[in-house]
DNA sequence: TTATGACTAAACGGTTTAGTTTAGATTATA
DNA sequence: TATAATCTAAACTAAACCGTTTAGTCATAA
């Protein structure tokens, strides 16, 4: 009867505990924002006693930190995950095109990245830490991934690939900002297609 | 001692007050966003009792509205006003070349106006109609008012204006947000030229 | 068996919140 | 001077908040 290792495999139940605990605080948060969200609720929502909320994280500030670098690494996936694993060869503005639609369809229907750029620009101002976290961890390697692609087309003949690339993003999250967190789909309609073919033939000065 | 009519020209006492509450209000919900404002502390800058305030704006979320309400005229002086009056003859590269060099000058230094955009964007979640405000107030304006421009420029041989402008409007954006509103300056530097000479370029296909 | 570490529910203290009420002061109008 | 409106400070309610503490449970390990 030697069950000393049979949790050699799985998590500690410690880990589990800090697992939920970081799930139930990201679900309160990404609703609430951090100001209105209760250590309580948090708790509660974890399935975990508060003093084991404390525990864990220390205070609040802690806690909220914690979620956001988790959320940082999550939706790095998300925005930038599918990148590498597709195929950046054949025509660049094929490329560019899909790449672009393909980001405007992930992000448009990803309710819990709305909600985390929303909690990131929203604490910007009282949490400068975090909205570097975003910076590094999500905007700095996209924007970073990009300028590789660009700079390995030399047939695009850009004068300033990196430039390009600010102009591209931008584009694009403006976009979904105002079309989707904003709610201005239906006051500033426009076509996703027509912002992406705009936004390629640009690029390539087709 | 006809007193009657010395106010007659003048705000009332209670126009007075209300605008004094506005303006306590809006820095107090600039500076902590909308649920870490308190409205003893709204009453004290405002220089006013607490009882008047509610008296004025019948519950926090009234207030907030009527600031945000507010805002959104001012703002739509600052990022607007300056357009009209400005002329639009010459060289279109040159004018669109000065006024996205103006309109990222105005938009760096106006820590108000990245406050506003912080709340508007961080409370959009929950308040989706101030949401709209900015959208009807300020967004459509801003890109109605440039695709005339470009629309009115035939020679600059558009395929469609409209999403151009979005692509503009968003790279501007989007450069203010990550450099200024969080905090990218050190780590992601990109001088303005470079962007705005690259947008430019991509716009009239130099 | 005893000790340890991690957990629990519950209550705690002290602060803060939104919003109301009171009683009195000020002001404008008639 | 009388009246009605508007303001004030201050006290108040009822609830929520963060963070701590208590008393006790449970599983593992020596």
């Amino acid at each position: 009867m030697n069950k000393t290792k049979i949790n050699s495999s799985a998590r500690s139940k410690s880990e589990v505990k800090t697992e939920a605990i970081l799930q139930g605080a990201m679900s309160e948060f990404l609703a609430n924002g951090y100001a209105a969200t209760s250590m309580d609720k948090v708790a509660k929502t974890a399935g975990v006693s508060k003093a084991t909320v404390y525990s864990h994280f220390g205070d609040k500030e802690g806690l909220f930190s914690a979620v956001i670098q988790d959320l940082a690494e999550d939706k790095f996936q998300t925005v930038m995950g599918l990148e590498k694993q597709q195929s950046l060869k054949g025509d660049p503005q094929e490329i560019l095109s899909a790449m672009a639609t393909r980001m405007l369809k992930n992000a448009k229907e990803d309710r819990a990245f709305h909600d985390f750029i929303r909690i990131i620009i929203g604490e910007s101002g009282r949490f400068p830490e975090l909205a570097k976290v975003y910076v590094n961890n999500l905007a700095k390697p996209a924007i970073e991934t990009l300028t590789k692609f660009f700079t390995s087309h030399p047939e695009l003949e850009l004068a300033d690939p990196e430039a390009t690339v600010r102009v591209m993003m931008g584009t694009l999250i403006y976009y979904i900002m105002l079309q989707e967190m904003l709610h201005g789909s239906d006051i500033l309609p426009l076509e996703s297609d027509r912002l992406v073919n705009t936004l390629t033939e640009m690029i390539t000065r087709k």
